[in-house]
DNA sequence: GACTTGATGAAGTAGATGCTAAAATATCCC
DNA sequence: GGGATATTTTAGCATCTACTTCATCAAGTC
């Protein structure tokens, strides 16, 4: 494992990222598509996963499918998961808070 | 496992206290000669790694002394194990740069 | 109580990071 | 080739991070 592998799944955003490429390949407009940041941005957090090893890129015509990489997510599937559990968690009880708000 | 855990360990810094306290309980300066940042420094990222969960403070007279908490980073151990040979070679071949250099 | 030692707290700074908007690139289609 | 679509690159900005120095606190020693 690299270190860059290690500071590329502490990010929220990243590892959001990385588990819809844990599901399944997707574009990166598809992905795009599944968050409110610029497109920009998921192009640069896709840049840093690729560098660290975590994700593959496949161009098919004008189209860019990205897949996580099963070598080297493998390894962190355990962590992930919890990780990723916990993220969920969090993002339901922050929406919880904020449907209370209203 | 919580979010700050995974931040926690993705400085290389860190990872490098994480690693001392992992084998054996340390107060904070004996920690800090270690390294050739500040103490105030070292405390820092120890109270980052004690929200985190990831070490555990006892303290006797005015000492304070650390430990990894083995509930924690326990189930990091594989990867942190990973992460700590790769970070050695990492500071090997760096070093063995540097007396290239000379 | 004053002094020393072990450690954290607070304020400031340089550099890294995450984002945006605008520009550039690549591929397909006519 | 020229236009449309999919995506990245670049430049700029605001925020976060790791560090420093100086100040403070707490416990033991005289």
């Amino acid at each position: 494992m690299n270190h860059q592998a290690l500071s590329a799944i502490a990010s929220d955003r990243r590892r959001e990222i990385l588990r819809l490429l844990w599901q399944t390949e997707r574009t990166a407009g598809d992905l795009a598509s599944e968050f409110e940041i610029s497109w920009p941005a998921i192009s640069q957090h896709l840049g840093i996963l690729k560098v660290a090893g975590l994700v593959r890129e496949r161009r098919d015509g004008r189209h860019r499918l990205y897949t996580a990489n099963p070598e080297t997510v493998g390894p962190l599937e355990a962590v992930l998961t919890a990780m990723w559990e916990a993220d969920l968690d969090r993002l339901a009880s922050h929406a919880e808070a904020e449907e209370r708000r209203k």
